[in-house]
RNA sequence: GCCGAUGUAGCUCAGCUGGCUAGAGCAGCUGAUUUGUAAUCAGCAGGUCGUGGGUUCGAGUCCCUCCAUCGGCUCCA
């Protein structure tokens, strides 16, 4: 007998070799039916494994994220067992579990395979998971692993198993089809009922461009049709909030074959939504000590020798301006850095006047591969909200937390309360990527680390996502689809201040070196405006609508009077326009709706005669008579509860 | 850049296996109507079917090139 512990802390004895799902029948059938997989002392089990010593189990179903996994690997080897009969040529590679769904990544030689394809693989995965197929996990030396392989004349799998040590390796046996595989199925293939193969995409080997590229088929599985439906409808939900749909939609931004790829145009609504966007970071700026400069759009091509950019992503870039002079060559600003380096440089300065925090909405140009290019969240022209704090080594931490507070302060004044907290280190397996003395790069790690911890912020960190010149703390945000995107970043750099020779005076009367920050709270306007869109599906917070009002008269009859509540709204300074066509009313307010203004104001007979408005909001309809005074007062005070001010 | 898909009026879309002057709704313009909380009616106008080439008696439809877009991969100072 051995003795197993539940979550809850209770404790029961089973015979030795019980299986999870043994266990899970003995507490309920119910139980039995839904369990997915298990962990036996911390360690991803089968179902179906024998336990053969005392432990702690717990038992996964569909509503844990365990649970899930365990369901969408093993979707993964039902999609290669499909795969495997309906073109035996395919070499298999590897197939995991991932947020939403699973993929698996196979060769198909010569044979291309397109979404027309999907529907039978669909239907053959379908027949396999009917079948109900057991999972059975089977141990394999590493001689008989790679003989195996050998004879299906799979490279893909020896490499991997190569890289394998003798005695770890395991296969998983379903039906007539074998995976090498680390463990963590569902029982059987039986409970997989509703399957949609989403998309095929290429994906290079192992993630390495120089290596062969293979076929990714991605898809997902439910437990029950009806989730399958569910799913599909979200996914279609979600497309509706897509930023490059409610740009065009809106009126905020369009894109012109003629002027080029990823070089968005601001329309006028979206210009001024973008202006009140700087307007609100500046002003939180000034209140922290921020200064702004401005810088050219051009620079000679020395910058960026100095900075190292030009060594860096020269050959990638946006090739140089030649003129008239002889091997005279200007580069299209790609970063602000290094000209506010060269203003920084324009006098000496005293510890005494460090930090010094030079800010610029500065627009960058970057020529990002043609299939990088993504609406606004990822262009070739674009304004950062850029900042570089130049300070003494001893104020670093001081100023770097500072920072995290403005960034904070930004994202939740906009409402981005879902974000993930990266701290992005160097890979020390590749240093050949990055500039700079280990000795400084080991500073500047520690003084991020130090600061997000002091500041408990939840963080991930990712070796190898650094800039070349230092690591950062990013601030990631999802868009509609669940895609993650870098909105904000801090950085921290102890390397251009090398590079352009910047310094100080210090108490001791000797030059010392200043640390940089580099840091934009929004990351860039394009990016920022993208994603605020997919979040708020294009209803900003008040404050940032192009416009607040609407005015609707029912009848040409009142606009005399609609002129005199116009005016006033704009003295009270609330942005308003006036509907005065030859329009029903119901068709005036069908287009406010779907123009998605926030609130509408509807004037007839009874309103001018009575003196007062009838006011109704977007999305929500008629909230009835007013007079002009308490709407206003009712707009502005929406406005300002929307808008916290930056508190130092 | 790589793999796959898509590209018809300002927008959303129809156009079967190649066959008469390429269709619709919305938006636009003109006129009628003067309207009460999500579409008033009528008329008019609008397209070198992404680009360039080819096959064919004949191409929006078939083939190739390029461009752009979409989904991934890789990249992201």
């Amino acid at each position: 007998m051995i003795e197993i512990r539940f979550p809850d802390q209770s404790v029961r004895s089973y015979p030795k070799g019980i299986t999870p799902f043994e266990v899970a029948q003995s507490i309920s059938e119910g139980l039995a039916r839904n369990v997915l997989s298990a962990k036996f002392n911390k360690q991803t089990v089968e179902a179906a494994t024998p336990l053969d010593e005392n432990g702690e189990i717990q038992l996964f179903t569909w509503n844990d994220k365990e649970g899930k996994t365990a369901f969408w690997h093993s979707s993964a080897h039902v999609l290669a067992q499909a795969l495997l009969a309906l073109y035996p040529q395919c070499k298999l590679t590897i197939g995991p579990a991932i947020e939403n769904g699973f993929y698996y990544d196979a060769d198909f030689g010569d044979h291309s395979l397109t979404e027309k394809d999907l529907i039978g693989i669909e239907k053959k995965m379908l027949e396999f998971a009917r079948q109900k197929f057991e999972f059975k996990m089977r141990s394999s030396s590493k001689k008989e692993a790679l003989e195996h392989y050998k004879n299906e004349n799979n490279p893909f799998k020896i490499e991997l198993i190569e890289n394998l040590e003798d005695g770890t390796i395991t296969f998983c046996d379903h039906a007539d089809f074998t995976d090498l595989c680390r463990g963590g199925h569902i029982p059987h293939t039986g409970v997989i009922k509703a399957i949609k193969l989403t998309n095929v995409a290429g994906a290079y080997w192992r993630g390495d461009e120089t290596k062969p590229q293979l076929t990714r088929i991605y898809g997902i599985s439910f437990p029950k049709q009806k989730e399958l439906t569910e799913y599909l409808e979200r996914v279609e939900e979600a497309k509706k909030r897509d930023h490059r749909k409610l740009g065009k939609e809106l009126e905020l931004f369009t894109f012109s074959q003629k002027v080029g790829q990823g070089l968005p145009l601001w329309l006028p609504k979206g210009a001024a939504l973008r202006e009140r966007l700087e307007n609100f970071l500046k002003k939180a700026q000034a209140k922290a000590g921020y200064e702004q400069v401005i810088s050219p759009h051009i620079g000679n091509k020395e910058l960026y020798m100095t900075s190292g950019h030009y060594e860096k992503y020269g050959a990638d870039s946006f090739q140089p301006i030649h003129t008239p002079a002889e091997g005279e060559e200007f580069l299209l600003k790609p970063m602000n850095c290094p000209h506010h380096c060269e203003i920084y440089k324009a006098k000496p300065w005293s510890y005494r006047d460090l930090p010094k925090r030079y800010a610029e909405f500065g627009t960058v140009y970057r020529y990002e591969q043609s299939g990088e290019l993504h609406g606004l969240t990822r262009v070739r022209g674009f304004t950062q909200d850029d900042a570089h704090i130049f300070c003494m080594p001893n104020q670093l931490d001081e100023e770097f937390k500072k920072v995290i507070d403005l960034v904070l302060y930004v994202f939740s004044s906009l409402g981005f309360e879902d974000f993930t907290a990266q701290v992005s280190l160097r890979d020390p397996e590749k240093p050949e990527k990055y500039i700079g003395s280990t000795e400084n790069w080991e500073l500047a790690e520690q003084a991020i680390l130090n600061a997000t911890k002091e500041k408990n912020l939840d963080f991930v960190v990712e070796t190898g996502e650094a800039a070349f010149y230092g690591p950062k703390l990013d601030f990631m945000v999802k868009d509609a689809l669940g895609r993650q995107w870098q909105l904000g970043t801090i950085q921290v750099d102890y390397n251009l201040p090398e590079r352009f020779d910047l310094n100080y005076k210090g108490s001791d009367n000797e030059l010392h070196r200043p640390v940089m920050i580099h840091r934009a709270p929004f990351g860039s306007m394009e990016r920022f405006v993208a994603i605020l869109l997919e979040h708020t599906g294009g209803n900003f917070p008040l404050w940032l609508m192009p416009n607040q009002v609407n005015i609707l008269c029912v009848s040409e009859k009142y606009k005399n009077y609609a002129l005199k509540v116009l005016s006033f709204l704009e003295n009270h300074e609330i942005r308003a326009l006036l509907d005065d066509r030859n329009e029903t009313i119901g068709k005036k307010i069908r287009e406010s709706e779907i123009t998605k203004v926030p609130y509408m104001i509807i004037l007839g007979e009874k309103e001018a005669t009575e003196n007062n408005v009838s006011l109704r909001k977007h999305h929500q309809g008629d909230l009835g008579s007013f007079t002009l005074e308490t709407v206003v007062e009712k707009l502005t005070s929406e406005i300002k509860s929307s808008q916290a001010t930056f508190k130092v």
